[in-house]
DNA sequence: GAGGCCGCGTACCGTACGGTACGGTACTGG
DNA sequence: CCAGTACCGTACCGTACGGTACGCGGCCTC
């Protein structure tokens, strides 16, 4: 019973639409201006006092938080209905983890909160990084972990330890991506560069992995 | 001619002993402090005044740069000669430098240094992050790479690209890590662990590239 | 021993920014 | 029409911190 829901450690009340409005604020601004985010250019750009900012979110932190997992909340798409698995539906997921993964981590605003939650580990409660941990390695890893599974019931895949095989797929698909990304290497992936490396990755994965059905 | 040199765009001169003892000072401040690091604490744990270290590194960013500079300085030690290989030596050049890679990253020091050049990247002119890639991923591709394609004149891998297949070592060795840690993430790799991990992955790269010499 | 540097310590300045206070406007319920 | 609430805009406060100025002691050179 604890499969497939993404772990929310404790309810958090959903934004109301005009909060959702300042975070989102937040977000475009984050990505327009680096991360030198300052609460009046916050409440200049969502158009409210920063009383409001402040009775709404608690601090800047409240706010940071608020957003990350804003977005957060907007990422945890998709149907995660695990069946039976024939080898070309295995492999057809494990593309599409990769991909949308890709997807992720390469778009300004991943990069633009990971900085912040890194900056944020840095200095004192790491709170946002463990937020983004949360929704992304370990949610991510969730989602994954369960196929690979059903793989390995379906016969199709050998490993001891889904944790590890995982974490071998994670490699194989960031690889020095996400660390580039980080340091601000250009590095732009359109989307076909990104199938390609998805489809590279899983190859990679299913070589190391899979196993003919006996 | 532009082998396995760590391209040092611009000759930097070394600091002298006290400036040397000054940055020691700001890596053991960044290591301890986090990263809310400020000249006043930097002058006081160095014994130094403000005025000197204006007069030294310019301003905040300089002193930043001159430290991840000096960081960097020191690990480029290794000595490189790529002579012909054969099998157990590639497999052991892999092995050193992937369990050394990984020592270095789960490093206090790369953790916070690397935080600090994130921070950098995501607000204006990304020096410090351009300075961390060159001496980190950069580096350390620029020297595996011709262990590769030593390994492949040898018969013993097989790829098109070395740039490629390092990029898949990189994935492999570092898999999850470094953003687990830059986020936060306790995840302490004793030295056993590191090296497992550093076997595993080489192990899985010569089960992708190697090949038995035709 | 007199001048000149270098660098330590400390006091100081300016400003950016987190956080608060307050007046003014719109809407709601009675 | 009035009280209450919500929230915008703006002015304001306090402080932390980057950067500068200055005085003083130790060290060289002559």
């Amino acid at each position: 019973m604890t499969a497939t829901a993404p772990r929310d450690e404790t309810v958090y009340e959903a934004p109301s639409a005009r909060q959702q409005a300042v975070l989102d604020a937040v977000l475009a601004l984050l990505v327009e201006e680096g991360d030198q985010l300052t609460m009046d250019a916050v409440a200049r750009r969502a158009s409210c006092s920063k009383e409001t900012l402040y009775k709404w979110f608690g601090d800047r932190d409240g706010l940071l938080t608020a957003t990350v997992r804003w977005q957060a909340s907007r990422v945890h798409a998709g149907r995660d209905a695990v069946g039976t698995l024939d080898a070309a539906t295995l492999r057809e997921r494990l593309l599409d983890f990769a991909a949308s993964w890709l997807d992720v981590i390469a778009g300004r605003t991943s990069v633009v909160l990971n900085r912040i939650a890194i900056a944020h580990a840095g200095s004192r409660k790491g709170n946002l990084g463990a937020i983004v941990l949360a929704n992304g390695r370990l949610a991510i890893g969730g989602r994954v972990k369960p196929v690979l599974e059903a793989g390995r019931t379906a016969g199709l895949l050998a490993f001891e330890d889904s944790e590890t095989a995982f974490r071998t797929f994670f490699g194989l698909v960031g690889r020095d991506i996400q660390i580039r990304l980080l340091l601000g290497d250009a590095l732009d992936l359109d989307a076909a560069e990104i199938r390609r490396d998805a489809a590279r990755a899983v190859d990679q994965f299913l070589a190391l992995y899979g196993q003919a059905r006996p």
